[in-house]
DNA sequence: TTTGATTGTGTGTGCGCACACGCAGTGAAA
DNA sequence: TTTCACTGCGTGTGCGCACACACAATCAAA
């Protein structure tokens, strides 16, 4: 095997030495135009790549990407995120990746923003996470700007010039998707329940465009029989609450053959329906949390959508691995897959997303 | 941030030399055992990980990974794989892996095999290919068990001590699968066709393995109603032949209702009844092949199950680097997803399937 | 003209590890 | 006793690159 050519081999090829060969390559001055020109003709011709391992090895640096998560254990969807971000540190850890986390309360976005800025005044490589709330984002995002950190969102996209990437799903396309499946589970005509089991739901951007994507499915297929009735519930911890809405909305709409759940609390409906008389209703919900596969499994769920939640953490600390060390341009969009899962195929899934 | 314990630690703590750490780390022998213990005590103490970026420049190897596929360009499905392979080659090369590829004849044994022995005589540090040719595969596995080379099986698992990973789908379990979405998508009881659009059927352990899922999940779940009949073409590639056997087919068994074609070749079947009037039936194949992908974006095809050749070639090369560069053991299956596409979620796997 | 700052280039060291080599000590065979 | 193989250990070099430093040349300001 002809061994790769090296910063020496350009140095002797252009009658200069290595240091001025790195100059060149670093772009940091003190070179005249000629030799630069004359350099970088000669790595052209000799198809120079640098050898990355060499060159971690010799930068000896620590790269600390800042990590700001909701606490950990304070609610199944948002472990899966902070989870992958670990595995992903794991493996490249050799690069000198050390994550810098910082937890906040899922309900507090005083919590969020002080911890994001704690955050920022270690002065990490990078920073990455959730935009949950979105003024305070916003803001945070400002600092990020001021500070000179590359920021990747994961979960739902803001539009903001510091945001080098965002990585996540689809919300609108899982709405469609949605739509498609329900159609196919339902038998014939039928109305749907479009059930947001989550707080301030008019703020939430994704939950908003997962709606517009199901009504936009059923209105593209001239499916005109097919009503969609929204109902939003924020007290979705307390189950008696729960039920008693449940009742009175299919009172209310009697031919509701399916719910779709918008977000990762499906399970929440079916313990509220426990023990009653709706076998025919099927249901349709968001990511591979335990409960959610529970009930996957005993055929009172049919279809979970895979957001990748594990992934979206993984790729999200990989792709700024990249960046750093491979000198690789990110997408400014990276959405995920929207894995349908079913019982018949979920093991596969469960064992990705839930790998430590 | 605390640096990282490097062997000159362990050799001061130890009180010996640098040589003697690496001696010991490597088990090089010519050390005493009082030494030896002492060393390995202080590596444990002080949590002693190795670092692979140093190591692996110092190693300063190349490492062949012997691949052994059907020529490109002979079959759609069978690039995948390989490009996959490619992808992963480009990832991992800073590693010093370089692929050795050999190609050969998909419908000739004698072919399979003589490439596989010239192959193996290049002496390459490991081996990937797809058992396609049950008889020579064996052959060849105890060629490479003669030879020390560590294999990995992609597509198909075979039994052999010599196989370290089998990376793949799970036949048996894409069938249930697919069973469970044909119910879906039938809207109530009729006749299913399992078509086989290959040479050699009777030897293809997967095909088989399919079908008995198919049959698995309709008597499992008590659905008399859904009879299975089971059709063998080799002659796939005359389109006339191909639709005289259909049309056949579709006058014997009046209600058929849907057809599951076992392998990648769904679109030869729309292709067959182009323009005919089976705008009720309801079809599912494999695989995200740019053929097979048009007829589903056309609603002709309702489900395509993906088994991810791509990611299955670049699999085996991330494993096989983990394995030598990063000391992982492999485990000796790792089935893949099987992932459920249909119109509204392609796109994302086509990027991922497809990338180059 | 002298001084000082700036530019252009080469040399040297270190990142952490792998591995070759050297050298003293030991014990057995000749 | 000499020879020699072998054991147990230390030293040195190189992998390819990043970066600090040295030093001569140049040019402008005093």
């Amino acid at each position: 095997m002809n061994k790769r050519t090296t910063i020496k081999d350009i140095a002797a090829q252009a009658g200069v030495s290595t240091g001025t060969v790195d100059r060149v390559i670093h772009d940091r001055g003190r070179v005249s135009v000629e030799v630069k020109e004359k350099v970088l003709q000669v790595m052209q011709d000799l198809n120079f790549e640098p050898n990355l391992i060499a060159s971690t090895l010799a930068f000896n640096r620590i790269l600390t990407m800042g990590v700001l998560m909701p606490a950990l254990h304070s609610d199944p969807y948002w472990d899966q995120p902070l989870l992958g971000m670990r595995r992903a540190q794991r493996a490249v850890k050799h690069y000198g990746v050390v994550l810098g986390e910082q937890m906040f309360d899922l309900f507090n976005p005083q919590d969020f923003q002080n911890k994001a800025l704690e955050l920022i005044a270690q002065k990490p490589d990078a920073l990455v996470f959730p935009p949950i709330f979105l003024k305070e984002s916003l803001l945070i995002l400002d600092h990020c700007a001021e500070a000179q950190i590359p920021t990747i969102l994961i979960n739902t996209d803001v539009e903001h010039p510091q945001v080098m990437s965002y990585i996540g799903q689809d919300s609108y396309q899982s709405g469609v998707l949605a739509g498609k499946l329900l159609q196919f589970a339902m038998d014939g005509p039928g109305a749907i329940l479009l059930l947001n089991l989550d707080k301030e739901t008019a703020n939430a951007k994704h939950l908003m465009d997962k709606e517009r994507g199901l009504r936009h499915y059923f209105s593209q297929n001239k499916l005109i029989n097919f009503p969609i009735h929204r109902q939003d519930v924020e007290e979705f911890d307390a189950p008696e609450f729960l039920k008693a809405q449940l009742y009175n909305l299919f009172q209310q709409y009697k031919n509701i053959k399916a719910v779709f759940v918008s977000n990762s609390r499906a399970y929440k409906l079916v313990e509220a329906l426990e023990g009653h008389p709706f076998d025919q209703l099927r249901i349709l919900g968001f990511d591979l949390i335990p409960n959610n596969l529970k009930f996957l499994q005993m055929g009172k769920v049919d279809f979970l959508i895979n957001q990748n939640a594990n992934y979206q953490g993984y790729s999200a600390i990989k792709n700024l691995t990249d960046y750093f060390i491979f000198k690789k341009q990110l997408p400014r969009v990276q959405h995920l897959p929207l894995d349908i899962v079913v019982a018949e195929n979920a093991a596969y899934y469960t064992k990705r997303e839930l790998g430590n």
